[in-house]
DNA sequence: ATTATTTTTTAGGCATGTCTAAAAATAGTG
DNA sequence: CACTATTTTTAGACATGCCTAAAAAATAAT
């Protein structure tokens, strides 16, 4: 049984790995706990006993098989009750994450798992990031869809449009939005099917038939 | 902000107090938490600065008004969170006291109010022990109500019944139910709504004709 | 009322996870 | 290559929450 400290260096380290795949230094991930590098590496050296990562003095330190699988559960955990505070009891994505930073510690497998289930398996988390199955394994996403259908917070790109009409063209001109644009939906209303994306900063509402006819794709 | 084992202490001294009025001994608490009396010394020196309880050399320790509150705050979560693992997330009642020990101590009162409406506030917990309100108080179920229309998990003592016929009483004589019988309400189903009891530890099924009639008071 | 027993506290130690200050190793530069 | 600067580690300290063993206080018994 990990703990929350030990924990919380697994998923700082699986995080700065994933931008860089070199191994990673005391002081970068001092940084990233908000710690001095002392007490890291006093850390490093009691994860590394416990074959969670592996680690070489002055060498830095990177996860093991194992350490790996550990953090990617972390952040399983961390994503679905993010998931949970935002559409069950309806927190903004913007307060869910210091409160999932606490439940992502809860020990149950069982719990994660059950919720996952109730939450009908979400893919990604309401940041738009993705949620790894039981297994670890990210879905990847690849597949083009429209603005109408994503999930609301899900950001990606934009990969094609559908009507052929000058019109649509010129609203997409008129708002900078052309294949490869970033967008990201803010919320999604039910009552007109209208959407809120953010585009570069702004946040535009586009019309349920805008929405149908704009396909990105996630991540 | 407390800690896991100060809130947990603040519980196992509410707990005690319930049963007795006195203060509550150092060997008594320190059996409670299943540690030694000199750990119960040090703690309980710690909650006597913050003001949580009372204390003085060798005369046991009492919560103050502020500690009592965190104590039945801590309560409310436990309860509410147990709830959440019984009735959503298809848990066993008899599986979520450990995950629920956890939960509660996740530290935002929004969350715990956001659960609980999220829940329809519920007044019992899966074990049939009262959920305080936000503000501590445990709401006195003094209402005689019909079996089928309490809660699964909630238990009551036989106030009432309601038909007179012989058929009836014969019924009720079989089973050896009178007033003052203790009932348990284990499970309840929709498709035909009868009742699952636990009565002198015997479960017996209760059709919906006879849930109707026998009335009971909870706690 | 004076022991004996039990309860409670103190004293000192240990593990975790943090810190500061100083030493050691690595990296960078003329 | 040698010298400096940076990075990293060690050494020693501190708070938390626990422990054991011994002392002190309260309670019970003769």
């Amino acid at each position: 049984m990990l703990t929350q400290s030990e924990e919380n260096y697994l998923k700082a380290i699986y995080s700065l790995s994933e931008d860089q795949n070199e191994a990673i230094s005391t002081n970068l991930l001092a940084e990233k706990m908000s710690t001095k590098p002392s007490s890291v590496t006093d850390m490093v050296k009691k994860l590394s006993v416990k074959k969670l990562i592996s680690y070489q003095k002055y060498q830095g330190c990177e996860l093991t098989v194992v350490g790996k699988k550990r953090a990617i559960q972390i952040i399983r955990k961390h994503r679905l009750w993010e998931v949970f505070l935002v559409n069950n009891l309806n927190f903004g994505w913007d307060e869910v994450h210091e409160i999932a930073e606490q439940l992502e510690h809860i020990h149950s497998s069982k719990l994660t798992d059950h919720l996952e289930e109730y939450l009908g398996f979400p893919k990604v988390d309401p940041h738009g990031d993705p949620i790894p199955n039981k297994n670890g394994v990210f879905e990847k996403i690849n597949k083009s869809i429209a603005l109408s259908d994503v999930d609301a917070a899900a950001k990606g790109i934009v990969v094609g449009v559908e009507d052929g009409s000058s019109g649509f063209f010129q609203f997409l001109k008129r708002y900078e939005i052309g294949l490869g644009t970033e967008i990201k939906v803010v919320e999604k209303f039910k009552f007109d099917l209208s959407v809120l994306v953010l585009i570069d900063g702004k946040e535009i509402s586009f019309s349920s038939v805008v929405a149908n006819k704009i396909f990105i794709q996630i991540k």
